[in-house]
RNA sequence: GGGGCCGUGGGGUAGCUUGGUAUCCUACCAGCUUGGGGUGUUGGUAACUUGAGUUCAAAUCUCAACGGCCCCA
């Protein structure tokens, strides 16, 4: 196992491949398999997602991957955003298509003609919306798993308005989901307002949610977008007052990603593997058993494998004896399992269980009658110690700056005064390589910039994903 | 966009300079052994990216394609 630290990038790579989350030798650049325990790890997290915008009235809705070059032709600075990452279709069977179709890079192009058809008056809104598809961008920079892909595993929500006030309150209101899909998987996380050439395409403006890895470069986990009367202007989405005129919708959208399983495997990781967060861990609880020469544990095991599942864990129950107990905990510690029991001849005849965190400290012994009931208390205390780890250490990777100079050797995310212009920015990426984030959304107070001196606000900047 | 390096069993590698039987580790399969922190042992399966060229003979030399990595814009 590589130092996670020292080398995080071969670190992670490494993991990916032998924890079994994701294969990489598919003959195609930057679109690999998803392997069962890493699908499992993903879906979790949808489901996370899922039970968020669900419970705030988001609709779950699939549409085509397929757009038409019609679709996409809509003059709009939006699609320039895109067209050098856009796969396309330009034949069927034999025949050369007369239209040609591209591969959704997002999909407002695709949704935002349904839209127009489906808003009619003030009635049909808010119209909130979501999907969980694949999306498709020819990245042409070095393809990382989960992080850089040509085939992504995305969540976008899109939500249509009756005024800009209430698409404002749609953007806090996905402040407030994101802070508890975040809470679930243990991420810290700061929220920045990209600079304007860095924006969603079409965008009014752009908050992103942005985390750190331990190679010290920033990783865009999220991002929520205000697009005002942009794209409805361009879509046509217009609805009937009760005066009878119409009016342009303004629209919101949010969008996540397979990164946040990048976010969740490199943040919570150490040099014995993975440590998943217990929300999102395939398998919570393991059991592995110690053979024993004077009885047989596994019916002791399997009745605690029973009562667990039906207490809501998901637990599993490994018996293999072609391995042995030893090379079993490192085997699952690398899996990133949150809890492991053992089971042998001593449990079985003290009536109890011993408990192993992933998150460390020692050992405890559990009563067989107390299991349902500790093992929830257990898995919710590794979630405290990962979010506690996590904390720190993204405390340590964002430090505030007060000069070019201290920058540095800055490592992680970088806060620093900034006069909002592209040539500061470029300045700092010029001597630093270090990338304009934007301004750190909630840090009002009035900052000089570090480039020119001019009055600003405080900014961050990193080398990011 | 420009430049450089590299493609050897499932993964990681040696061999390439000087052309001739492909090395080791790991994983995998079968057996025995072992079992409270990566057991040991015996046997086995399994590889030179693709195409063209040079040659009696190519993993090795040449060219191209594809793929991977790094640096610079």
């Amino acid at each position: 196992m590589e130092n996670r630290k020292e080398n995080f990038s071969e670190w992670y790579n490494e993991i990916v491949d032998i924890a079994g989350l994701s294969d990489k030798r598919y003959p195609i650049k930057g679109m690999n398999v998803w392997m069962p325990y890493g699908l499992k790890a993903m879906q979790n997290i949808d489901r996370i997602i899922r039970t968020n915008v669900d419970s705030r009235d988001f609709q779950e809705v699939s549409f085509p991957v397929l757009i038409t070059r019609d679709q996409l032709s809509v003059e709009f600075e939006h699609v320039k955003g895109f067209e050098n990452e856009v796969y396309w279709v330009t034949r069927g069977g034999m025949d050369q298509l007369d239209v040609e179709m591209a591969l959704r890079p997002t999909s407002e192009a695709a949704m935002y003609g349904m839209f127009s058809l489906w808003v009619r008056s003030h009635a049909d809104l808010p119209l909130r919306i979501y999907q969980i598809v694949s999306v498709y961008r020819y990245e042409t920079k070095h393809t990382r798993t989960f992080i850089r892909i040509r085939e992504i595993h995305f969540f976008e929500a899109h939500t249509a308005h009756d005024s800009y006030d209430d698409a404002e309150r749609q953007m806090d209101q996905y402040r407030e989901i994101w802070k508890n899909i975040s809470h679930e998987l243990c991420l810290p996380y700061m929220i920045d307002q990209r600079p304007d050439w860095d924006k969603f395409p079409g965008a009014r403006y752009t908050l992103a949610f942005d985390t750190v890895l331990p190679g010290g470069r920033s990783l865009q986990i999220g991002t929520i977008h205000q697009y005002g009367t942009n794209f409805s202007k361009n879509y046509d989405i217009k609805y009937l007052k009760d005066d009878g005129t119409h009016e342009y919708v303004s629209q919101t959208t949010f969008g996540l990603s397979e990164r946040l399983l990048a976010a969740v495997v490199g943040i919570h990781g150490d040099d014995q593997g993975l440590i998943f967060p217990p929300a999102v861990a395939p398998i919570q609880a393991v059991i592995v058993t110690i053979p024993s020469k004077s009885l047989d544990v596994v019916p002791y095991a399997q009745a605690i494998l029973d009562e667990l599942k039906a207490a809501g864990i998901r637990a599993s129950l490994d018996t293999r004896d072609n391995y042995t107990p030893g090379f079993k905990y490192n085997e699952w510690e690398m899996k990133g399992v949150p809890l492991r029991l053992e089971i042998g001849e001593k449990e079985v005849s003290g009536n109890r269980v011993t408990v192993s965190a992933r998150t460390g400290g020692r050992r405890r012994q559990i009563d067989r009658g107390d299991i349902s009931r500790s093992v929830p208390e257990l898995l919710e205390e590794v979630a405290g110690n990962l979010r506690a780890r996590a904390d720190e250490h993204f405390r340590k990777l964002s430090r505030k700056y007060d000069s070019i100079e201290e920058m540095k050797n800055a490592q992680g995310l970088v806060l620093a005064g900034w006069c909002g212009s592209r040539d500061c920015s470029d300045a700092i990426e010029g001597k630093l390589e270090l990338g304009a984030l934007g301004f750190n959304h909630g840090s009002e107070a009035s900052e000089k910039c570090v480039v020119c001196g001019k009055d600003g606000k405080i900014a961050v900047f990193s080398r990011s994903y």
